[in-house]
DNA sequence: CGGATCTTTGACTACGTTCAATTATTGTGG
DNA sequence: CCACAATAATTGAACGTAGTCAAAGATCCG
């Protein structure tokens, strides 16, 4: 876990979708107060019950999933530092997934209402949580592009790219290496995989050259020939300024 | 394709998660009035290309989808009467993905700021559009689901049983069957799958007395069965009233 | 040090793909 | 209205990617 910066890093990333004024950033920094950790392994949103609170995470990794009856189980995405978990907890009375930390857990809860309150005080920070949904749901159609129709080989490279390109948006990836803080079991449920496979996979694109996982830590050997091979784009990850229609528009509200 | 009520499918939709005023009726109303034909098969948002309009699609089929360079095809969603199409467009400078129509389309375009100002006027109905942002999500994680964790049999089941429902809520189904404009090539870029194994695949569901695909119609002939062989859920489809809490913290605001 | 979890490898199986050819269906112009 | 082309559905055969089963090493941690 790394150190974040002084004001976290959903600021970081909402701001460079909106230049964020100050009454924007105080109100931000205050859903941000209530600190809680939450253990390694732990589900605490369950699917088929009710949410009990909106979370930011400020540090560590989970997985939001889904589970068939007889134990199947597929990793939808990965929550991040600077990531919210339940953002839709005010429209729905039930979660329509689980989400259990991956390593021990700094969140920041809220009431899922604060929301509420925060899109008709703050328009525009309210459009900035937005495009951070929509990032989510472009996040999620990669991720069935990738299960859909890319081979074992493309999706295990296409997801550590993505990963990659994640994390130095938040600060905790190096140029050419990351913490992944994953079993096999855990990337077999992302990637639609058996874990014996994602194993041989793993191993095919280190005698290529093109990535290592050294304990958790992954390391790329080219990063070049990894976006070729897995045809990656980071487009849907990256935060744009808001069009400028828009921004007119929310300065007319 | 079928004649609508009076109000359209969308404000059936939101209703069922919000009790809607003449204001917040008058205002969807006022987004539906233009109207625009769309010709089957054509391309009408662009991925990787600017956002023209919004749609909300009043008649027709219409699919979400992504292309790898060597033509590999994945479809993401389909788009049915009463849904949107680009809903955060006024969030995004360039589409994540392509949206083209499989039948003749009939849609209401919209400049994508009138959602913004929607929002800033009509809170609880940008609560109840939001609702449908986070239902499509649900949708899409479904479909993360399936593919990754489900046979093939299961997975084409699971998507006929989905169709239906989401075709109940929108008064185009019957009972037991319903008009699927689909080749088995989209059902097959759908599904993950290659054509003639969804062929064999239909076949075989055929063959167990579950569904028939005759022309371009399904008639489901075991739904119980069916429910339970693909253990479907049809709660991430259904809409409920907002949680008393959002609905106080919204006339709050 | 010892149990538990995770990783790695081999051998075999099977689900789903590819290639190829045949048979509907659909749409269109003569 | 029929002929013909084009598109879509269907089937067979061979192949290959990925899954399953089983067992042996590594690592982690108390």
């Amino acid at each position: 876990m790394k150190t974040e910066q002084a004001h976290g890093v959903l600021l970081r990333k909402l701001s460079a979708v909106i230049r964020l004024s100050n009454a924007e950033i105080d109100c931000i920094e205050a859903m941000q107060r209530r600190e809680k950790c939450i253990a390694a392994g732990s589900e605490f949103v369950h699917d088929g019950e009710a949410y009990e609170q909106t979370y930011i995470v400020k540090d560590g990794w989970a997985i939001r999933f889904k589970t068939l009856s007889d134990g199947r189980r597929q990793v939808l995405n990965f929550v991040l530092p600077g990531d919210f978990v339940g953002l839709f907890s005010a429209l729905f009375d039930v979660a329509d997934h689980s989400v259990a930390a991956l390593t021990d857990l700094v969140v920041h809860p809220m009431e899922p209402t604060v929301l509420v309150g925060m899109f008709g005080s703050f328009p525009r920070l309210g459009a900035a949580v937005a495009w951070s949904a929509g990032r989510d749901e472009a996040i999620l159609a990669e991720q069935v592009v990738r299960i859909g129709r890319r081979s074992a080989y493309e999706r295990t490279g296409h997801l550590i790219v993505e990963l990659l390109h994640r994390l130095w948006l938040v600060g905790e990836a190096d140029q050419r290496s990351f913490e992944l803080p994953l079993t096999q079991e855990v990337l077999a449920d992302t990637l639609g995989l058996s874990i014996v496979h994602v194993n041989r996979t793993l191993r095919r694109l280190r005698e290529n050259g093109l990535l290592r996982v050294a304990g958790d830590r992954v390391i790329i050997g080219d990063l070049d020939r990894l976006v070729r091979m897995t045809e990656f784009s980071p487009h849907y990850l990256e935060a744009q300024p808001l069009p400028r229609a828009t921004t007119t528009a929310l300065s007319a509200v």
